[in-house]
DNA sequence: GTTTCGGTTCTTTTT
DNA sequence: GAACCGAAAC
């Protein structure tokens, strides 16, 4: 099949699609096409250098870029790219380590923890270590220091010190924590996302012929959104290109925006010091967005030194100029998006799902969602709880986890804690007592637990037994499939127990249809466990609406929005301590990191943006506080945007919760 | 001694 | 919301 790439790209993308083996960089620029770039450079390795697809490694930050890379690429090569490896990086450690995890005493089914299940865990290992206290870091916070230091490559011990300098905190017993709660990860057969890379690359590196054979394999290794590589990560990419040297590397080092979770910019700005006969590739012409928005754009980054200079050239004409919105407080935002969103559909211009709205945190949207939801107009959320890490949908999983690893402590206490009478203590008694162990498949352990169970929680699990295992079935076939397994469990006992406990039981019901359906696409559980844990919502979100696109407006954060584009744009609270977020101001002092983060939120937009900067917000106490407008707004030239006072509307009137 | 319930507080960003 | 805390209930 031929591919005409010359009449695909343009010159700078034909050069580094094209170029010779060996290290090559690719720069590539906000909207300057980068994944054409990619998914042509696969095409070409495949129809031209006629690369078998399953020796090249594509390695991306999301599923979703993933995913639609590999669509692309298999549309442009006509259906022969079967065979790639394709996904994050985590997804890459995870599938080399459940073929070699007994090499590091691992048994093959290990659960990987998600953030909630890590974090119940760390408080367990907190509690029982008897430093909980006012002073002693939340789970939350101690996840989050073990986490960088892991991505970090760096000590627990100086992470901490780092973090709580001017906190006196026990950093001593911070480490216990640490020491304890591995321990308890092993003693479950479980990794954390954390592990998964830091064990993925012990892998490599202490197994030798694990390492040669990989690194034999992978031909071609391309990396997507280099910039936003961590130590572990860009370590993993030396590692196994080293033999064949075909590394294409592709990011931007503007659009760098996890430094707080261990990436690097680091790693991009010396990929030159790391492989000198690198070809470097700058891709500088922007096929997004109209001239305006690119300006602005241009002048935010120019605030920030970074090496590799670049300008964001336009291919597109002139159009409307930029909107800088002057609006009371929350709630005038919010009718003031509800406003120009009816207006851009009534236009017929723009359709609902080319329509985002971006912000910095979550809870941003809060007042938004409120008055689309009054207005009735549809949105997609890409929201801050993982769909899969619902409670919900994590209640329906214990089973199936308990299945597949029957040292998960976390599933049981789980599931056991949602039968009458029986919470923590109780949990964890019972959980000592079978030995910690339970194997749903051993009858007579079955019966123990019965027999353990106090009288109430009791005839719960007995209409679960019934289910599960009637007498004359033969008993494992159910359990090896995740979607029977839960259909029954819902059936014996979790329709009952949605009902009683949540308010919108129905709804919740519903998103474990959906799981079922989901579930019923692997082959077996562990699969589905660990594809549940890596997927994010936004994967999730993609699967629920699979068929039909979502053509909705979507309200996402900043970073989730990395990556994608719209028509319209509106950015959210543009005021300084929202972002950029005093957290991140005193915590990393990293401004920088914040002013890249909004040229993300900028390049995003093809025609339309809008700029918020509402003037009152609410504090703490339930009152109001002035706001000053960010201070990125003040780096852009005024001539660039167009003014927009919002005369028409007024501040949100005051509710008299409470009196004073 | 535990579980359960009701009220209060707090939200950065993600695999 | 959901995580936390304190007090009532078993």
């Amino acid at each position: 099949m031929d591919l005409d790439f010359a009449q695909h790209l343009n010159a700078e993308q034909l050069r580094a699609v094209t170029a010779d083996d060996g290290p090559v960089l690719v720069i590539a620029a906000a909207g300057t096409g980068k994944t054409r770039t990619l998914t042509h450079r696969v095409a070409w390795l495949v129809l031209e250098r006629e690369v078998d697809p399953r020796r090249i490694l594509l390695l991306t930050f999301t599923n979703r870029a993933a995913a639609e890379m590999l669509a692309r690429a298999d549309r442009l090569v006509g259906g022969h790219v079967g065979g790639l490896w394709g996904g994050t990086f985590h997804h890459a450690a995870n599938r080399m380590l459940r073929r070699h995890a007994a090499l590091l005493g691992y048994g093959p089914d290990y659960t990987i923890l998600d953030e909630d299940d890590a974090t119940r865990l760390l408080k367990a290992c907190v509690a029982e270590l008897g430093l909980k206290d006012k002073k002693f870091p939340k789970p939350p916070v101690l996840a989050g220091v073990f986490g960088l230091a892991a991505n970090r490559d760096v000590p627990v011990e100086e992470t901490a010190k780092a973090r709580f300098a001017s906190h006196a905190v026990d950093v001593d017993g911070v480490l216990k924590v640490h020491a304890l709660y591995g321990q308890r990860k092993r003693a479950l057969n479980a990794m954390d996302f954390d592990d998964l890379l830091v064990n993925g690359l012990r892998l490599l590196r202490e197994h030798e012929p694990v390492l040669a054979s990989y690194q034999e394999r992978m031909l071609h290794v391309l990396v997507d959104e280099y910039q936003d590589t961590n130590k572990l990560q860009s370590d993993f990419v030396d590692l196994i290109a080293a033999r064949h040297r075909n590394l294409l590397a592709v990011g931007d080092d503007f659009q760098s925006i996890y430094s707080w979770r261990g990436a690097e910019v680091k790693n991009i700005l010396s990929f030159r010091a790391r492989y000198p006969d690198a070809q470097i590739f700058k891709l500088e012409e922007n096929y997004r967005s109209v001239p305006d928005i690119l300006e602005v754009a241009n002048q935010i980054i120019a605030g920030n030194p970074e090496q590799y200079q670049k300008v964001l050239r336009a291919t597109r004409p002139a159009a409307v100029k930029p909107i800088l919105a002057k609006l009371a407080d929350g709630g005038h935002q919010a009718r003031y998006v509800v406003e120009k969103v009816r207006r851009l559909l009534e236009s017929g211009e723009v359709p609902p799902g080319q329509i985002a709205v971006l912000y910095r945190s979550h809870y941003h949207s809060m007042e938004l969602q409120m008055e689309l939801a009054r207005a009735r107009l549809d949105y997609v959320l890409m929201s801050g709880v993982r769909f899969f890490e619902q409670a919900h949908v994590k209640d329906v999983c214990t089973l199936p986890r308990l299945v597949a690893n029957p040292a998960d402590s976390l599933a049981f206490a789980r599931l056991v804690e949602m039968f009458p009478k029986v919470g923590p203590r109780k949990a964890q008694n019972l959980w000592k007592d079978l030995g910690e162990h339970l194997n749903l498949r051993d009858a007579a352990k079955r019966a123990q637990l019965a027999e353990l169970l106090p009288a109430d929680a009791r005839s719960s699990w007995q209409a679960i037994e019934e289910k599960l295992f009637p007498t004359d079935a033969n008993d494992g076939a159910v359990l090896d499939r995740p979607d029977e397994l839960v259909f029954r469990f819902l059936e014996a006992f979790y329709n009952e127990f949605a009902e009683d406990t949540y308010e919108n039981a129905r709804q919740r019901l519903e998103d474990i249809e959906e799981l079922m359906a989901f579930s019923a696409r692997y082959k077996n559980t562990a699969e589905f466990l660990s594809e549940m844990a890596l997927l994010t919502n936004l994967e999730a979100e993609i699967n629920r609406n699979k068929g039909q696109p979502a053509d909705a407006i979507r309200l996402t954060t900043i970073h989730q929005a990395k990556g994608l584009e719209w028509q319209a744009v509106i950015v959210l609270w543009l005021v300084d301590g929202m972002f950029p977020a005093a957290r991140s101001l005193e915590e990393a002092a990293d401004e920088a990191e914040e002013r890249r983060l909004f040229y993300v939120a900028v390049t995003r937009a093809k025609d339309y943006l809008w700029l918020c900067v509402p003037r009152l917000r609410k504090a703490r106490d339930g009152g109001v506080m002035m706001c000053a407008p960010s201070r990125f707004i003040d780096e852009i030239d005024p001539g660039l945007l167009q003014i927009d006072k919002a005369g028409g509307f007024a501040a949100t009137p005051p509710r008299w919760t409470r009196w004073p």
